[in-house]
DNA sequence: CGTCTTTGACCGGCGC
DNA sequence: GCGCCGGTCAAAGACG
């Protein structure tokens, strides 16, 4: 399929994603508190079920989870702003919002140099302080509210609920979140986010369904990798099940599920925004019914990313069909993997922008959620594994896990200077996690 | 052997 | 009722 070129293309292409989005949020809350634990506070903050399950990806952006972030102040003007670097400074970035209290937050606060060279700051938009660095968001529960991220590409993360008996397209439409990056522009998400269906659950199943929209910038990195190959990944494994063109956008709609467990019902779909092919647009449904897999996976097919890597090319001369496939698998994988990667975040060259959207269709779902009654679901199930803790211990898991991604992320870029040459490509060989470089640090675990 | 990607077909929702 | 569209299934082939 072309489509596929065309993904790939956009990953490759260095960019840094800029995208304007009008996105309409409606209910948004903000319960800032301060005082709770990152991952917690996301979840009582917007009742994410996400939240609780830590998703790498979440995570960074973030990651902010606390999001938080955005400031409450601001949403009491039903306007948010918040900043959230995904980068490195990922954490950092809430520095000055509310930031939630990480073990990992000093590390991220020494990066933040990275942000103040976007420039971000074509906001059109006063900002709070905080957002003054990052990424700025406007939210205005009425709809069309245009939130401006920093051009640096931090990521912003804003969940939002939705009123009662909308259509998932609705919904979608009304809560919109515009981002604009520096260079002012704005990504749309007129991408109406749909809830998947699965045949036989029907429209039922999509009312208790909560789905996360998340817009980040294509990775840069990815895109200046030679082969354009090399993902980070995240703790979870997705399988592709369906890839569908969409009317209205050149780029075809990528449908993954979790193939970490297999009961697991979490799904994601990624596509390119058709305003601006520089970011992506993941929408996630479900969530996930375990705890992180402690190993990157099992699955056979998890490592294949990086043996493709090398064979592409190869491919490329040779079969059609592996041609294709081979295309697109890295496509795939980027997709995939960049979105949830906390690596892929950072990968723009440092910084990518995100904007991450909850909704529900069921109001009262989402007051389920946001009161924490968690014991339904997965975060319930996550809780054995991902124990409410401070965010120091949530992460110190992660730094086992990803050896503190960020960790990596950042010495590749800050260090990367000398690398930078050797590898101009691959700034930050982190994208390779994939491969070693994340199994090493699982080992730790 | 197990899992992954690809891709055409099928199904259900929605608008006209 | 019909057609369009989006989401999912499932078979085939590929990979480690």
């Amino acid at each position: 399929m072309d489509y596929q070129g065309d993904l790939t293309d956009i990953l490759r292409a260095t960019g840094g994603a800029v995208g304007q989005s009008d996105v309409p949020v409606s209910n948004w809350e903000f319960p800032f508190d301060p005082s709770s634990a990152m991952g917690e506070s996301r979840g009582n903050l917007f009742g994410d079920p996400f939240c609780n399950t830590r998703d790498p990806l979440l995570h960074e952006l973030n990651v902010a989870s606390g999001s938080s972030y955005f400031s409450s102040q601001n949403s009491a003007d039903h306007m948010l702003s918040a900043a959230a670097s995904v980068d490195r400074d990922h954490t950092g970035s809430f520095v000055g919002a509310n930031r939630a209290t990480t073990s990992s937050s000093s590390n991220i606060l020494a990066h933040h140099k990275v942000f103040e060279d976007h420039g971000m700051h074509k906001a059109a938009t006063p900002l709070p302080a905080p957002c003054n660095i990052f990424s700025r968001i406007q939210i205005s529960p009425n709809n069309q509210t245009k939130l401006p991220v920093s051009p640096c590409n931090s990521p912003v993360i804003a969940t939002g609920s939705s009123p009662r008996g909308f259509k998932p397209s609705a919904m979608v439409s009304s809560d919109i979140i515009t981002v604009n990056n520096s260079k002012g522009c704005l990504m749309e998400n007129t991408g109406q986010v749909q809830i998947s269906s699965p045949r036989n659950m029907g429209i039922k199943r999509r009312k208790s369904q909560a789905k996360k929209v998340v817009c980040i910038p294509a990775p840069a990195a990815a895109n200046s990798r030679p082969g354009g190959e090399v993902v980070p990944s995240d703790l979870w494994a997705w399988r592709k099940y369906g890839q569908k063109p969409i009317k209205g956008s050149p780029y075809p709609r990528g449908y993954y599920r979790c193939s970490s467990s297999k009961g697991c019902s979490a799904r994601k779909q990624v596509e390119r925004s058709r305003t601006d092919p520089n970011m992506l647009v993941i929408t996630y449904t479900s969530e996930h019914n375990h705890p992180w897999p402690t190993q990157r996976n099992a699955l056979a097919g998890s490592t294949r990313s990086q043996p493709l890597k090398s064979t592409q090319v190869s491919k490329n001369s040779t079969g059609s069909q592996s041609q294709k496939a081979g295309n697109t698998k890295e496509e795939q994988k980027e997709s995939s993997n960049e979105t949830l990667s906390p690596t892929n975040i950072a990968g723009g060259r440092s910084t990518v922008s995100a904007s991450v959207k909850e909704e529900f269709d069921d109001n009262d779902k989402q007051m389920e959620m946001e009161d924490t009654d968690f014991s339904e679901g997965f975060s319930h199930s996550y809780k054995p594994s991902m124990p409410d803790q401070s965010d120091q211990d949530f992460f110190a898991e992660l730094g086992e896990i990803d050896a503190d991604p960020l960790e990596l992320l950042f010495t590749h870029e800050f260090n990367g200077d000398e690398q930078k040459e050797s590898k101009d490509l691959d700034p930050f060989s982190i994208f390779d996690w994939s491969g070693d470089t994340f199994g090493e640090a699982k080992k730790g675990l």
